[in-house]
DNA sequence: CGCAATAATGAGAACAATTATTATTTGTGA
DNA sequence: TCACAAATAATAATTGTTCTCATTATTGCG
């Protein structure tokens, strides 16, 4: 953590441009955001924020990750069925998961293709479809 | 439900197969789970297993479901973070599944490839990939 | 500036899906 | 039949997440 003030505004700026008020909370959690891997979990999250400040609570991190996530900051990825993980990353891409390890990683937009687009109802454009390239258990 | 006794003994014969002990819970269980769709979740299959018998508690359902996962009866599909996706296909294949309506639908094979397949580290074979395609919340 | 309206936060309860615990029951094999 | 090994039931515990609601910030306006 450990952020300096220009950091701080540069944080408070990118969320009232995505419609967010600043608040000393969120920017706080966007901080630890910033300094966490690009993909995270609400837990390590909140760990990240509690290192050294006071606490923020559960239910203020979740809020704000929902928030994130509503405004375009933040993407949900759903690999794991306990818990959901968080990318930083919000272009359209793709994901590999490995089971085994845990292990989350992005693949480019362009590393898959549906070869047949029948195959999905309605009018889906492709960059609405998110790929999840899951390592089987074997 | 309502199964005769030719049915349910193959059923029985099923487990045993499997190297299963067709106890009457598995039966009754593995019975219930042909009646039900494709896809199904621990819930749906507990409320078809008592939907006329007595009941059969959650922890067998739950402790049942993953026996007949590890003795390749089912296959576990993760696509909502909510629950668990039990699947009757154990043939390899990819899920497509949409957020918006919960549905979920099998992909062949054949309908989705890995461009590039450095991507994957190790020694993965194509069968041990299962792609879920998920529909973007737009 | 001060104050009402609005939004955000904290604390803890509530919740849902799943897993663990443990006593009881059932089945198996000698 | 008896001892031993599963399997089951009942229920408690766990985990991740959401909800409730009282308290605290923040904003807009007179």
């Amino acid at each position: 953590m450990l952020h300096n003030a220009t950091e701080l505004h540069h944080i408070a700026d990118r969320l009232k441009h995505a419609g967010l008020l600043p608040t000393s909370q969120r920017v706080r959690i966007a901080a630890a955001i910033a300094a966490l891997p690009q993909h995270f979990s609400a837990q390590e999250l909140q760990q990240a924020v509690n290192w050294d400040s006071p606490e923020i609570c559960r239910a203020t991190i979740y809020n704000s990750l929902r928030l994130f996530v509503a405004h375009g900051l933040l993407q949900e990825v759903h690999v794991d069925p306990q818990r959901t993980l968080y990318d930083t990353n919000t272009e359209p891409h793709h994901h590999l998961f490995d089971p085994a390890t845990g292990a989350l990683h992005d693949l480019p937009l362009g590393a898959i293709e549906l070869k047949d687009r029948t195959l999905i109802p309605g009018k889906i454009r492709p960059e609405d479809i998110a790929f999840i390239v899951r390592i089987r258990a074997s």
